[in-house]
DNA sequence: GCCAACGTTGGC
DNA sequence: GCCAACGTTGGC
């Protein structure tokens, strides 16, 4: 499965709107709604087999739940142009979309959550992103060594 | 509910 | 191009 040169990363999503159970009930599913730049760049970086942490945001508490991995490489948005979508936006044009989404698949679901404290906690997660303070970014890269860390605290079945 | 840490928008 | 005002994210 680790192919070389495979990117690793990290996805928020509110459980509330979106969890890794209903990940792991729908089995794939498309990642819209990102809208923002920085987010939406790393997402036209991802290639097919990528994995990525799935991260619950606005969780009580927040943590990573499971995995899953980048099924189809970044495409248009569809949400953008429909004016009915919380995510419209009348700037975008059908020639040129402003914005961009993925599809992932459902790999795991850890037994327990490793809690942001818990990641926060660990000296081995030093300089992650997610463990900053402020960082709001919901798709950001993460480093191997930190991905197979959070897989271990996980007693994950997932292997990078 | 609060608010820090951003990112975006728009006047100039 | 600057920057103030405003909006959003997301932990707490």
């Amino acid at each position: 499965m680790a192919k070389r040169g495979m990117k690793l990363w990290l996805m928020k999503s509110e459980p509330d709107v979106y969890s890794i159970d209903d990940l792991a009930r729908d089995g794939t599913e498309s990642w819209e709604g990102v809208r923002n730049y920085q987010a939406r760049n790393f997402m036209r970086e991802m290639a097919e087999g990528d994995l990525a942490l799935f991260y619950h945001s606005n969780a009580k508490p927040p943590g990573v739940a499971g995995v899953c991995r980048i099924r189809r490489e970044a495409y248009p948005d569809d949400t953008q142009f429909d004016e009915k979508s919380q995510y419209y936006d009348a700037k975008s044009k059908k020639e040129d979309p402003r914005w961009s989404m993925v599809d992932v698949e459902f790999v795991e679901k850890f037994d327990e959550e490793i809690s942001l404290q818990a990641m926060k906690d660990d000296p081995a997660l030093e300089g992650m992103r997610v463990t900053q303070k402020g960082s709001r970014l919901s798709v950001q890269p993460v480093d191997k060594k930190h991905f197979k860390r959070v897989l271990k605290m996980a007693k994950a079945k997932t292997k990078v």
